[in-house]
DNA sequence: CGGTAAGTTGAGTAGAGTCAAATTTGGTGG
DNA sequence: CCACCAAATTTGACTCTACTCAACTTACCG
């Protein structure tokens, strides 16, 4: 089992396809030049953890290719995610010694990683990173907002519907075609991940699938392949005030 | 019952109680004078909502005094806090032209605030601000990120458990006592708030108070005053993971 | 001293959790 | 290609925590 992930990938910044998203996203070339100085490629295969809470972090990085979750864990062993990190999302907090959460690879994943000292004295000289970091962070935060309404507020039923909205507006954002009628797209999480994205338990994930289902709001080939006939009704389920997420 | 707050407190920033804690902590002197232009303090009394979501908004801001509260509602008037402001907090989000969140004054807040569009461009030109603003938001991320754990697993008994922790190590830390022994403080929230706050019902609220009061865990005086005899004890309640956060 | 808002307590209910069993699926080795 | 295994998922039966609705108490303000 300890087969290791292959084909890294080192890239040039120039090819890398994360390079107009990730913190690295208003650099110029000089600047690029020097993140190339202190970077490295690390994968990572599906399940494994890359990093504990609590280890000493002699990095941040980025998200190259692949999915993954942060965790938080109470001492019984409940569990709950509190990030979901994509292709150019950011690892790692600069000034912290100490990992604040578990890192789990949820498909293979592919990590743009900079040496935590270099990157943190680059910040300093080169306003560009901060500033996109920042606009990160804030981004976010307002994703942790809006998440906490979900956790804190809403049915199962409604958790349910709105992360499958999530997934069809994300999925609707790479297709640039707007989420309205028809949506198609991948479950990228098990029923125990999902569980963990929206504090339920894996059986009730599995029943309110089902129910959406057997309702019509969505079909399913195999246990992973969503299609959402109808968008608007999703939206409706997910019980959001209207709307559906205001970026200005 | 529309009386005007008064007070505003006008200040010079030099004088200002909030000068090493807010957005303003690593700017020199000349920087300050620079802000000093763009700034104004407003007043509201506690209970006023400040600002609605989807609101236009002309300034961002800090609070300077009294406790303000960001909340989200879901169509039917469910409600879920998702920030809790104390004096030196940040209000709004640079480069966004409408509010994403309700903000409700719990107690009388006094805000200085920044017209955006200057402070925008002054964010551009003085890397302290940006800086600083990141630190501020990473700590709300994380906060946030402990928050969504809260809401998504904890049961209502360590919810509120959680909750007078919170405060208390607060408390501590303005005292510059550790929280360890006994340990009081005033709750800042009325019931119906700490339930926004904590994904409760106000009902659920009073009751795990009581228990916990039965228990000896706390006591009580008045509605408002908590005595905790024992913090370990109140951290047990809580069934956080150990430590009690990890910021390094 | 009344009136109102805040808070407490009780009774009954419902939604999600727990424990357990059945089913499906994807991968493996023969 | 097929049988088999382990993991993921679904479904059922039952329980229990937190919610709802309602009555009552307390504290505060004019």
């Amino acid at each position: 089992m300890l087969k290791d992930a292959h084909d890294p990938t080192p890239r040039e910044c120039g090819e890398c396809p994360i390079r107009h998203r990730a913190v690295c996203a208003r650099c110029d070339a000089q600047e690029l030049e020097q993140l190339d100085q202190i970077k490295y490629y690390r994968s990572f295969e599906a399940g494994r953890t890359l990093i504990w809470a609590g280890d000493r972090m002699d990095f941040v990085g980025s998200v190259v290719s692949g999915i993954a979750m942060l965790t938080q864990t109470l001492e019984d062993g409940r569990t709950q995610m509190v990030g979901l990190l994509l292709p150019s999302d950011f690892v790692g907090r600069p000034g912290r010694e100490k990992a604040a959460y578990n890192v789990v690879a949820v498909s293979d994943v592919v990590m743009c990683c900079f040496r935590k000292h270099p990157f943190e004295n680059m910040m300093e000289k080169t306003p560009h990173i901060g500033q996109r970091l920042l606009e990160m962070t804030l981004d976010e935060l307002d994703a942790a907002r809006e998440w906490m309404l979900l956790l804190g507020r809403k049915t199962a039923r409604e958790k349910i519907a709105s992360f499958l909205a999530i997934l069809g507006r994300r999925n609707a954002v790479l297709n640039m075609s707007k989420a309205a009628g028809q949506v198609v797209f991948d479950l990228p999480l098990t029923r125990e991940a999902m569980a963990d994205y929206l504090g339920l338990t894996l059986e009730t994930v599995s029943r309110q699938i089902s129910a959406l289902k057997r309702d019509q709001v969505i079909h399913l080939e195999g246990k992973r392949h969503v299609t959402v006939p109808d968008f608007d009704r999703l939206l409706e389920e997910a019980g959001d005030d209207s709307d559906g997420g205001m970026l200005a």
